[in-house]
DNA sequence: GGCTCGGGACATAAT
DNA sequence: GTCCCGAGCC
């Protein structure tokens, strides 16, 4: 192996080196965006196998997504590939860890759970919540689940049990009853023998602090323990690393360090300025004072970025270089300038959808071969992207969103097979009673629901003691008998399964939980096309329980997978366009890269306006998106935005003012903001490119124009259709068949040359007869402004106005006094 | 008891 | 746009 190894060691550079071949203490790596953190860690743990003689079992790397996990295992198993060796690096998630853990160890715990616990996923708690805020006495209305769950995740991430958090809630009422709803709900969690995300987390530091035996057990097992994504980790997940690495305490301490660190690492990998999960409790303090909680800590910086062009990481610098929280670290570029970024102004998220996939179309003609990527700050913007991609025929992956497990027949077979192996998950058996529909109804349930809370059973006991007293009509007991013996079969072929590995195949279990609940027959009876597709997802589930199988899990290992796989991890390589938010491209690099919805209130997110801090870590997102680039990164923002279904105008994020204009190529059809931003800010007018931004010091600005062409280009239908609607004028229908069917332009290649179809050259131009939608206008008392809508005709004609500091105005033209900007 | 329809409230990011 | 709940009808 010794060949191999200088092989890939000669690859790297001097910091990268040393972070590969340093196996044992303490080491903190920072590393910046695309410098090769990634190669860095598998080569480490190939290293440390092929090299350091270190048992492959002993090798733990955590990560934050599976996503993150699974590509990293494929890429150490790739390393390995073809070397003897006794077995694989443990390679998981935090979630994923602690359910290990648990499963060995939960009872030890002595809180009543057993290692058949559910787990919750955070659709389960808000329905469990929704319980407890009605039996509380509350208006789910006053407090709704959202807020209860949020409320008390962050309470047990700060590690305040209900009593603790009652206390310090008593001045405030709402408060206060969270904490009793938090009471109840901790309560119903446990008779229902289930843990929440936060739990699995919370109980594994619990129990790895009460139980000397689990904690040398796991000490002793993990000599090196590496965490990605360090920036990222929250008090929980260090404590937990922590007790891992350092196992007994007492026994630490005693200890001289170079004794302790023999054959031991513990290595941290992160770069502060990618922290972007505040919200999930992630702390970046925790890698700041890394090296005071471990002496003798070795730092390795990794500055030199191999991912992305010049022009590209110029741009990521300056952007947050705007941030106060920020540690000074270089990021080197090692490519050439490359192409500028490109900015284009669309009309709404439609035309944003659209204009992006014609773009990723037209690079697809120059490089086949090339991967793009859409990335936005929230789920809803997907939507427009995939029809967009659909429409154009461009294969598409989307990311997160809907998951395959969180369909609600997935949901429903998946709330079976829990209740074959836990039978008092109530949220399982609450979901399933009456699905198929079996003549269980709230009668019914109130009847369990009764009994569950007098006995302070779970609703399976309830269940049968309902059935014991006989006090129903004989209906709806001939359903509840029902539905218990179709669960009992199921616990009975659980158990076969368990009993003899082998004998009850998973597959057969999944199948038996389709089929013989009725699951089936109902969707078959529907005869609809959705009806259809269920039960293909159905069978893709089965499928699923297959592979499982040839992996020889358990039924609780598949089970354990549905609930923490939450989005679509398993992304297609061949995939030409990948879709996803910002947050879950962290890790991932493409050479298109597309930031869609540059606009205020959505990137930056609303919730974060008011609050420096978490406005920070937006920039940090902004950050992250960009470094995503290698080759080509384009940003685009829209005039306006549908928000709850209701078009809203908006405004140009204060993001896209941080980017350095002379990196940047304007591209937009039309007039554009940008475009204006830049001509003002070189005139006299610098307060009114102020107002515009937000900012007090604007930066060297530079007129770039890279077109002579200020009209606008049409080719297909719809944008013929919009460019009327923006003109305010109606659309025959049948009018522009002939010209819609005009050759495939090729939008990119400097328009300058093309004829566009409808004589749109004046669209900018508005001069006394009217100021079109898109034109800058001046007005005595709001400044500058952009005008988003025109409505009416002649003296009534109304023109809403969005100006920058002041919002939107609905003004009427002829009294507006309006001048062109 | 169960189903459908309509109104109202509502969505940041992920395990 | 989506999800949830209650009213009203079968």
């Amino acid at each position: 192996m010794q060949a191999a190894t200088a092989d890939y060691l000669s690859g790297l550079n001097a910091p990268q080196r040393d972070a590969v071949t340093t196996t044992e203490g303490p080491i903190l790596i920072l590393a910046g965006a695309g410098s090769g953190k990634t190669r860095v860690i598998t080569f480490r743990i190939a290293h440390l196998i092929q090299a350091a003689n270190v048992r492959p079992e002993s090798i733990l790397a955590v990560t934050f997504t599976n996503k993150a996990a699974g590509e990293m295992k494929e890429r150490v198993e790739k390393l390995l590939a073809g070397s003897q060796r006794t077995g694989s690096p443990l390679v998981s998630t935090f979630h994923a860890l602690c359910v290990r853990i648990l499963r060995r160890d939960i009872e030890k715990l002595g809180k009543g759970y057993t290692r058949s616990f559910t787990i919750y996923d955070s659709d389960d708690q808000q329905k469990l919540l929704r319980g407890c805020i009605k039996d509380c006495g509350f208006d789910d209305k006053q407090i709704t689940a959202r807020v209860a769950q949020t409320n008390i995740s962050s309470a047990k991430n700060r590690g305040e049990d209900p009593e603790m958090f009652a206390l310090k809630s008593e001045a405030d009422p709402k408060r206060a009853a969270i904490a009793r709803v938090y009471g109840l709900y901790e309560q119903r969690l446990q008779s229902s023998n289930a843990l929440d995300f936060d739990d699995l987390l919370i109980r594994t530091v619990q129990l790895l602090r009460t139980s000397e035996e689990t904690r040398r057990y796991y000490h002793n097992r993990f000599r090196h323990v590496m965490t990605d994504e360090f920036q990222d980790t929250n008090g929980i997940q260090y404590n937990l690393t922590r007790l891992l690495v350092e196992g007994d305490i007492a026994l630490n301490l005693a200890a001289r360090p170079e004794d302790f660190w023999r054959n031991r690492s513990f290595c941290v990998v992160g770069d502060e300025n990618q922290s972007i999960y505040k919200f999930r409790g992630s702390d970046f303090n925790i890698i700041l004072n890394f090296e005071r909680d471990f002496p003798g800590t070795k730092v390795i910086k990794l500055e030199d970025n191999y991912r992305s062009t010049k022009r590209i990481l110029e741009a990521a610098n300056k952007v947050i270089a705007n941030n106060s929280q920020r540690f000074d670290k270089l990021l080197r570029a090692n490519s050439a300038d490359g192409d500028k970024i490109r900015y284009s102004q669309v009309y709404d998220g439609e035309a944003e959808a659209r204009w992006i996939a014609g773009k990723i179309e037209e690079h697809l003609r120059r490089e086949p071969n090339l991967k793009a990527a859409v990335l936005y700050r929230t789920n809803a913007q997907s939507r427009s992207f995939e029809e967009a991609c659909r429409r154009a025929g461009l294969r598409y992956n989307l990311v997160g969103g809907f998951s395959f497990y969180e369909r609600a027949e997935v949901k429903d077979i998946v709330a079976y097979l829990k209740l074959a192996l836990n039978p008092n998950d109530s949220i399982a058996l609450q979901r399933v009673i009456n699905t198929p529909t079996r003549g269980i109804g709230k009668t019914t349930l109130d009847e369990i629901e009764r009994q569950t809370k007098e006995l302070g059973q779970s609703h399976w006991e309830a269940l049968a003691a309902v059935i014991e007293q006989g006090t129903l009509q004989a209906r709806a007991l001939n359903a509840l008998k029902s539905f218990q013996a179709v669960v009992n079969r199921l616990i009975e072929k659980a158990q076969e399964h368990s009993e003899k590995a082998g004998a009850t195949p998973i597959s057969e279990l999944v199948k038996a939980a389709v089929i013989d609940t009725g699951y089936e027959r109902m969707l078959k009876e529907e005869h609809t096309d959705e009806a259809e597709a269920r039960l293909l997802n159905l069978e893709e589930l089965v499928n699923a329980a297959a592979e499982s199988e040839t992996r020889q899990e358990t039924l609780r290992d598949f089970l354990d997978h549905a609930a923490l796989v939450s989005d679509t991890d398993q992304y297609k390589a061949e995939a030409e366009v990948t879709l996803m938010t910002m947050h879950a491209a962290k890790g991932l690099e493409f050479p298109l890269v597309f930031i869609a919805g540059l606009e205020e209130n959505l990137f930056p997110h609303s919730r974060a306006r008011e609050n420096p801090a978490e406005l920070e870590e937006e920039r940090r997102l902004c950050y992250v998106a960009i470094t995503r680039a290698e080759k080509y990164l384009y940003l685009t923002h829209a005039m306006k935005r549908r928000v709850y279904g209701e078009e809203l105008p908006s405004e140009p994020s204060r993001f896209l003012n941080e980017f350095p204009y002379e990196l940047i190529e304007d591209v937009s059809q039309g007039p554009s903001w940008l475009r204006f931003a830049n001509k003002t800010a070189t005139k006299e007018n610098r307060s009114a490119l102020d107002a515009l931004t937000g900012k007090s010091t604007p930066q060297p600005q530079l007129i770039k124009r890279t077109s002579n062409f200020q009209g606008q280009t049409y080719n297909s239908k719809d944008s013929v259709r919009e460019f009327f609607a923006r003109q305010g004028k109606q659309v025959d229908p049948g009018a522009f068949e002939s010209r819609a069917s005009t050759p495939e332009s090729k939008p990119e290649s400097r328009s300058e040359s093309r004829a566009e179809p409808s004589g749109s050259s004046k669209a900018s131009s508005g001069g006394s007869g009217g100021f079109k939608v898109g034109a800058r206008v001046r007005h005595a008392k709001y400044g500058v402004g952009l005008i988003i809508k025109r409505e009416g005709e002649g003296d009534s004609t109304k023109l809403t106005i969005n100006f920058p500091g002041y919002g939107p105005k609905k003004l009427i033209e002829k009294f507006a006094g309006l001048e062109k900007a």
